[in-house]
RNA sequence: GCGAGAAUAGCUCAGUUGGUAGAGCACGACCUUGCCAAGGUCGGGGUCGCGGGUUCGAGUCCCGUUUCUCGCUCCA
């Protein structure tokens, strides 16, 4: 089967079982935003309980937080969102490529740089050992004269940038003759500012309002509380902050599903330590974080390493965790060694200080930070993808599919579906009996409705791990019939053996001992 | 945001040159069967994505719009 038609089934299954649904639906929906239906939101909270448990519950040395997604809007000046989230965008009119005007007279810049090159490397070729590049660039007239056109542009470039004056920056593109690389042409549409940041106004009078954003990164909450939770907690370096919550991002094109979404959300752990040690500390959460994902069992060979060529501007490594989707490897988590941009940054802005006083060194210095970082809903994309099957299914000579969710157990939505072979003779009552006895510890479902054979199907679609059958038997000598999903094995046991059987598999220690 | 395609019942789809909306599955009730889907009877469910226009009459033709899919573009 193509890998294109696996992800579109994924996606009909995913609304089908009542997994995800597309936001707004009866009003046509609202664009990439999706909510969570009623198995799709047991998915999401055990993924999440993993994470959190993987995260608070076995490490000492991480604590939680809850920040809010209002905060202050200096903070995104001091992150650098309010500038890299704010692009000029352009489009040309023949080809109907978009490109970053920036981008653009950059390219413009570099190709007078590359010209001045050109000449100082023939002069190098002719003059040889006895060639003094300084000199020459400070003499040559072809060199001079690149150099005036190019001062002359960057100035004209900067002056546009800072005072955002878009119609200078298409004028510019328009003076330099930048032609659209793939058309070549000069049609251009008017420079456009894409802010990728949703702001909204906080204060209930125009005049005392103030713009705010919708936080697009969990992070930053995080730093803001750095020196609470230290302080507070006597938290010792190295140290970790764990959160998970949600972020909102204005993405110009937002698809692939729950891939990319305008309203997401992430788990997050800021993980603090001394400057000198945060590559070690690096790689340790690499592999960490590797082995969390591969518990899972899905196949080590489906996740890899993707290491960044080019890091962002608080980077000094940067590394994902790629898994194989239907469409190819793609993110679904981050660790990156983010030095101690953000905690300057915030250091600077607010005024405060934000150090740690080493009591080895007997001085005091801004941590630095490694973070891990995983979109919950990529997370969710991912398992799904992993788990869904579709399998033939010999029976009675007879060839038959079943769609099958192989979800970990420890994540799945339902864990157990307790069914009477037949709708009387007392079986009912006996199957209500059990789940009685059972609902305070797994999410159990009680179905009585159609051949039993149906009732498996419908539990596997869901990817519930354990159906228990309730026959005539059981009335004599208190034993079920336990019939596993992956293996549609089934075996006879004695109602009393089920809570500790089904406990052993739901554990999430099992996933942690790994 | 650009280009192309799509939208009819919960799902998959049919619907003739424009003439009163259909099937299978699913769903509900009852009967029957009883360990790996598809037994019988009866029933519920659609202003054909939305808004205009043409027409005596629009699911069907035209325009706009929304959403989805694919391809660009963006993705610290």
């Amino acid at each position: 089967m193509a890998q294109e038609d696996i992800f579109k089934k994924l996606v009909a299954h995913c609304k089908e079982y009542g997994y995800v649904f597309q936001s707004s639906e009866i009003y046509d929906g609202l664009g990439a935003v999706y909510d969570y239906g009623q198995n799709g939101v047991e998915l999401k909270n055990n993924i999440k309980k993993y994470w959190w448990d993987s995260m608070v519950l076995l490490h000492e040395n991480v604590v939680g937080l809850d920040s809010a997604i209002f905060m202050h809007p200096t903070i995104w000046k001091a992150s650098g969102h309010v500038d890299a989230f704010n692009d000029p965008l352009i489009d040309n009119k023949d080809s109907k490529k978009r490109y970053r005007a920036d981008v653009l007279i950059e390219e413009a810049l570099a190709k007078i740089e590359a010209k001045m090159d050109k000449e100082v490397a023939k002069a190098k070729k002719r003059f040889g050992d006895a060639f003094d590049e300084q000199q020459f660039r400070e003499t040559n007239p072809r060199v001079l004269a690149n150099q005036e056109k190019w001062d002359a542009l960057h100035k004209r470039f900067a002056d546009a940038l800072n005072d955002n004056n878009l119609e200078e920056l298409k004028q510019i593109i328009i003076d330099q003759g930048v032609a659209c690389p793939i058309s070549g042409s000069k049609n251009w549409t008017d420079v456009r500012q894409f802010n990728l940041m949703f702001s909204t106004e906080m204060g209930s009078t125009a005049e005392g309002a103030s713009t705010i954003y919708l936080r697009p990164e969990t992070a930053q909450g995080i730093f803001v509380n750095y020196l609470n939770v230290q302080k507070t907690g006597r938290m010792k370096l190295p140290f970790g902050i764990a959160q998970i919550g949600k972020a909102f991002r204005n993405e110009i094109v937002a698809r692939q599903f729950i891939f990319r979404m305008r309203e997401f959300e992430q788990m997050e752990m800021q993980f603090f330590v001394k400057p000198g040690t945060e590559l070690d500390w690096f790689e340790k959460w690499k592999e960490t974080r590797m082995k969390w994902h591969r518990a899972l069992g899905f196949g080590d060979e489906n996740y890899r390493f993707h290491q960044h060529e080019k890091l962002a501007h608080y980077a000094n490594a940067a590394v994902d965790v790629e898994y194989k989707f239907p469409f190819g490897f793609k993110e679904v988590e981050g660790i990156h060694s983010r030095t101690d941009f953000d905690l300057s940054q915030h250091q600077e802005y607010s005024g405060k200080k934000i150090q740690y006083f080493d009591p080895e060194e007997n001085r005091s210095y801004v941590p630095f930070v490694v973070e891990t970082s995983i979109g919950v809903d990529r997370m969710f994309l991912q398992i799904m993808a992993a788990s869904y099957c579709e399998e033939e299914v010999e029976n009675n000579g007879k060839v038959d599919t079943r769609v099958v969710l192989k979800l970990p157990v420890p994540l799945a939505p339902i864990k157990l579906a307790v069914m009477p072979l037949v709708k009387k003779d007392g079986l009912p009552e006996i199957a209500r009996e059990i789940i009685d006895g059972l609902k305070f510890d797994f999410n159990c479902q009680y179905d009585e409705k159609d051949s039993i054979g149906k009732r498996y199907r419908r539990q596997d679609a869901i990817g519930t791990p354990f159906c228990v059958t309730v026959d005539h038997q059981t009335k004599d000598d208190n034993t079920i019939t336990i019939r596993h999903r992956d293996s549609m094995e089934q075996e006879r046991i004695p109602i009393d053996a089920l809570r500790s059987m089904i406990s052993e598999k739901v554990s999430f220690k099992g996933l942690f001992e790994k």
